[in-house]
Order: C-alpha cells, then structure tokens, then sequence
DNA sequence: TCAAAAGTGTTAATAGTACACCCATGA
DNA sequence: TCATGGGTGTACTATTAACACTTTTGA
C-alpha cells in the first residue's frame, strides 16, 4: 500500500438502482419487499455492495443484472448518499442509478427470486433509509434529461405507436400534452421514423408503429419533448 | 459490527472540489499546483479524505475550508468517480462537488500556503488523474443548473451592476448576449432589486447596483437566463 | 351502424432575437 | 469637449398553446 493513503478511513459502498418501467400507460418502479436481513419484510431499492475489483459503474450494472438478468441497460448516476447514518446498521455509502428498462424483457424468475414487484408511481411504498430521497432525485434527475435527450426510447419496445410514445412523456411529466402538438413535434424529428408496420392491439383501425433511429439522430442531435 | 456488512470490502472515499470563480470578466477555477506527494508539482483540484464520523458533504465543506477559510459556501455535488485505476497510487473512490465562491472574500494566506492559483477557463494546466473529467462534468452541470436557478449569484458581491451581471453569464455560457435584451429580461425578475447605490469603478457616469432577493425569489421561484 | 382510437391544420399568444442611439460624467 | 461605459424601445421572427372534426375498422 502506497504511504500516503496508510492511515485513511475506509468505508463500505454501495450501490443502489432506481428501475424505472413504462406499462398500462403508467411509470413504474421496481422495488424489492425484502426478503433478506437487515430490515426484511420492508420495502427498498435493488442494491448491493461495491466489490473489490470492480468499477462503480460496473457495480450498478452487475446489480441490476442480478435481479433483472438484463444487460446492456440505460443507467445513469444519480448522485451519492453519505450520511453518517443512514443506513442504522453500519455506516455505508451509497451511489445511486437510475435505469430505464423495457418492462417486457427482464427475468421474470429473477425478480420473483428476489421478492420484487412493479409499483407505480403514485403507489409507492414507504421505503427503508434514505431511499424516498434517492427516488426523488432520481426521478427529477430523468425528467429533465428526458426532455432533451431521448432517453424515453429505452422504456419502449422497438417499434411504437405515437400514442405510446405521447403517454409515456404525459407518464413521466405527470401532465397532458396536446395530440396534435405533440404529434407536430414529433413529425420535425427526422430520427423517429414511421415504419410501415400496424399495431392493431388497442384500435381497430390500427396505428402506424414507429422506431428511433440513432444513427440518424447522432448526426444532428437535438431532441427536446 | 453489524453481521450483514463483516464480508464486505472497504474503500477509500475522497472529495474534490471544482471551485469556480469570477474576476475581471472571466470565469476562473482555484486549483492547485501540488506542494506535497503524491504527484508533487503537478496540477490538481484540491481534494481530501472523508473521515470515519463525517456526512460526506460536510467533508467536501471541510476540504473548501482547509483551502479558503470560507463557510457557507453554494456547493452542488457532480458525482461519484469510482474507477478502479482512477487513482494510480491506490483505489479511491471521490465524490465530486463544485462550489461558486465571491473571488474576493477567500483568505489568501491559505490559498498561498497551498500554493493554490485562480486559473481562467480557458487556461486550464493539465490536470492529474481523472481531474479534466471532473472539471468538465462539473462545468456542464453548473452551466445547466445557473440557467434556470439564481446561483450566479454567488459568484458575485452582494451588490452587483447589470454590466457585471451580463458578463458573468456571458463567460458562464462562453457566449456574447445583447445588452438590451439581457436587461429586458431582468426587468421581468422582481427578486433582483435595483439599489439607490452607484458603482464609479468602471466608468465617469457611475451604475445602478442590484442585489438579489433571496426572500422574493422564494415566493416565486421562476429564473431563467 | 356504431364505438373507439388514429390522424390531421389553423389561429392566437408568447417568447426570443436583432438592432442604434442618447445620457451622464470626470478628466 | 470628448471619450467611456450606462442606459433605453421597437419591429420582426420563431415557438408554443389552444382548439374539433374526420377516418378507419371490426364487432
């Protein structure tokens, strides 16, 4: 060990991951109703600890894969937690994600493997520590990149209609948006292409599915929604 | 020890802080020339070791501390840096704040004992480690967040003119605004108060000097410039 | 034939941009 | 008197917001 970092403080980190869900219409999180020591039977966020020889990035993404088996997801750091005691076990520091999946595609014996559920937004339940806190931030923290980023594809599957698209943006801004506005918007970004695919699931008359094309937006990238 | 941590490996944590200054027109960062190991003699941000009974934000109040004597400072965390080789000494994880000092107010005693120097943007030394990453991230974040909350403020006396005003987001944005539709704009805000005091610094006809209202903005929090 | 979601334009209001001259003062 | 920075208004453009009806189709 190198001198000069001999006599310093070492902690425990962790990591934390706020999964964000878009289904029904609704933004949703998964959470764990923990069935593990300590504070089992509450509610929490996935987490886990940061290992030895592992980036913190690589930490995350290691344990979203161990509830989800997903890998290749959108996560983006939030911030880090380090009070004294928010966690009343021992003192742990914690760096938050936020990651945004699509909600068809993870494990599903996994996540019943871990005791975890989707809740949605407005329905959240008291969670353990400091974790409403993390939800909050993280929550604000994808709002606004939302809005100029598009980051709200990862919580799509490939192919959409624009009605889906137009109720995921009112999910996570938790207002409505005008069709035809919207729509307007839409029609200006060259990289959401129309495809000549039809949805039937939810009309009769079926909707045009679109797709975003990220070669195509990276050219000229500027999105605003 | 709590039985559900023993395992776990432990980790050095350090803050470092990008601090941003605003004299003569130009937007500037403190940094340091380094005056002991590791790295001696190159360029760094100053940074330290959070300690075992310390809220990780109150180490980073403490680091900005040690260099400028100053107290209530604005401080906004960037993030967390935790690659493995991050630091090539020994792995230490540092979490990341940037704070907006009055460039006026710092004590120079310390700042000389560390051999700290206010160094303009654009004139950034290379800097150790991961440092220039930080720098830019923190840069980013402070350009999004003066945009839409009043934290310029802090980087200037408590009474200001319009002028000083305009320059200091002019070299936060690194872009020229029009005079006239800056002040318009301004005019719109209530919480930045025009004073019946005269600034003779920078000219024979003297300059209106404003102070924001903190208590005024709250009532009413809407910025943007 | 009708219920239900898809799709489509125009107008008004607001916000943003461009631009040039007079004012007050002290040296 | 003149050089210097302080201060002011208007016209144009772009963006955003408000608003309602027709289309398609399978049951």
């Amino acid at each position: 060990m190198n001198q000069y970092y001999k006599k310093r403080a070492k902690f425990h980190v962790a990591v934390d991951c706020i999964i964000f869900g878009f289904d029904e219409g609704e933004l949703k999180l998964l959470l764990l109703q923990r069935n593990f020591q300590p504070a089992k039977g509450q509610w929490s966020l996935m987490g886990g600890f940061a290992e030895e020889e592992e980036n913190i990035d690589d930490s995350a993404k290691r344990v979203l894969n161990e509830l989800t088996g997903l890998d290749n997801v959108y996560m983006k750091q939030v911030g880090t937690f380090g009070n004294i005691d928010r966690d009343p076990g021992e003192r742990v520091i914690s760096v938050v994600y936020y990651a945004l999946i699509k909600i068809n595609e993870y494990d599903r014996e996994l996540v019943n493997k871990h005791n975890a559920h989707w809740v949605k937004m407005d329905e959240i339940p008291p969670l353990i520590f400091d974790h409403p806190l993390m939800v909050k931030q993280a929550l604000e923290l994808m709002q606004r990149q939302s809005s100029y980023e598009p980051i709200g594809f990862n919580l799509l599957p490939p192919l959409f209609t624009l009605t889906q698209l137009q109720t995921l943006y009112e999910a996570i801004n938790a207002e409505k948006m005008d069709k035809r506005n919207f729509r307007k918007k839409v029609a200006t970004m060259d990289f959401i292409e129309k495809t000549e695919n039809i949805d039937k699931t939810n009309s009769r008359r079926g909707a045009y599915l679109y797709k975003f094309n990220n070669k195509v937006y990276k050219k000229d990238p500027k999105f605003n929604l």
